[in-house]
DNA sequence: GAAAATGTCAACGTCAACGTTGATGATGTA
DNA sequence: TACATCATCAACGTTGACGTTGACATTTTC
């Protein structure tokens, strides 16, 4: 808002002429920031540990990035409307079934996670303390979108239970709940490159949900 | 007598003594600053807010409690503990199979994240941010329970799947990352006295994990 | 009804984190 | 050589939240 420091005005000059190796920096500094808001939370990071982690002094940063705020709406951004892209490419394809789309949007956003880590899980992890509280235009602006991608997959799952193809007697928000909640609960034990992928993690636990864990009629 | 108000040596007295109005505003702050942890988190909340809340002054909130610290500490407090000893009594039992206790734990523990509401809550939501990076005796204490109540859990499912009681194609972190996934998220959204109960949410997902949410072959 | 205990708060000192300033040496560029 | 831009940082001012102090009313106790 209040941007008439010397050095924001020198920051501003400099991203706007580009500059590869000052990029660079600065998409090591988000890098850095994503990495320690996970770790840390949001609040709980302060500039002092993103310079450090980074090898500079805290003021330096400043030359890089204009506050703690800016780091984390820069790491946030974009991942829920890659989100909301992928839900609408898949509403697009009339050819699915709401129960085959319902598992395609099950598995990309679980890909995408890992794809962008940590910033997905960010997101996961900070939006009540963070954006739930909040007034400011971008908070409202992300609630809106989550809101808006909730819906959609309200809609698979409603329309999946209208097709006969999921349970009838578990209401579609509790089923939701069930199926969103393991996935977003990898926020707190998914690290990408430790054992199984993303894509395993996602197929294994939509076979959880649609055939379950009990062992059938024993067959052979 | 009259030792100078040093109001935190009031304070002890009077904690010490007893005293029923006294312990009763003392467990309404507590309750009022569980609420406002579990909605806001623990750093954004300021005593300033539990005060306002409270209808009191700030500084009157330290004649009843030391420090924000200690409001978070007794909020989270004996919830673990409660937890474990529920795990320890299925144990005990010998005459369960373990699918069937890991039932019971399941159901149990949603049970009493609803009865304990928000304690719980607050429990799940800020483990990250306060337990995983502080270094207090406190913090390591929580962190080693929860590391103690992990391993039955895990142990519960490891003994149902040598009993045949669940899938071997899905390997036992897995499982347990996906059923307590499920119970754990429940945090973001689930809210007593609205709509199903504790019991119910947890009956739907237990039937959903062991038997899926997909149509059977049709059954009639 | 005086003395003591109780609950309350206005005001204060302190501290940690924020974001800024102004200057410095380094690196190009004429 | 002279000059300009660059990346950096020591030091600063500011803010917001913490926890304490000392005194003031009100109630309790003797």
């Amino acid at each position: 808002m209040t941007e008439q420091s010397n050095i924001s005005r020198r920051r501003r000059t400099k991203q706007a002429k580009g500059g590869a190796d000052y990029e660079a920096k600065r998409a090591e500094l988000l890098k850095i920031a994503a990495q320690l808001f996970k770790e840390q939370g949001f609040q709980a990071t302060r500039l002092l540990d993103i310079a450090q982690a980074a090898g500079l002094d805290r003021a330096t940063v400043y030359y890089y990035v204009g506050s703690k705020e800016e780091l984390f709406h820069e790491t946030v951004e974009g991942v829920l409307d890659a989100n909301i892209a992928a839900a609408h490419a898949l509403i697009a394809d009339t050819e699915l079934k709401a129960i085959e789309r319902l598992r395609q949007i099950f598995v990309t956003l679980m890909v995408s996670y890992e794809d962008n880590y940590p910033a997905t899980f960010v997101y996961i992890q900070e939006q009540m303390h963070q954006v739930g509280t909040e007034e400011t235009v971008w908070a409202q602006e992300i609630m809106k979108k989550t809101r808006q991608f909730d819906q959609i997959l309200l809609g698979f799952i409603r329309e999946a239970v209208a097709q006969g193809d999921l349970r009838e007697d578990i209401p579609a928000r509790l089923a939701e709940n069930a199926l969103f909640g393991m996935l977003n609960w990898t926020h707190r034990w998914f690290v990408p490159g430790k054992g199984m992928s993303g894509k395993e993690v996602a197929e294994a636990f939509w076979s959880i949900f649609t055939s379950g864990m009990a062992h059938a009629s024993v067959p052979a």
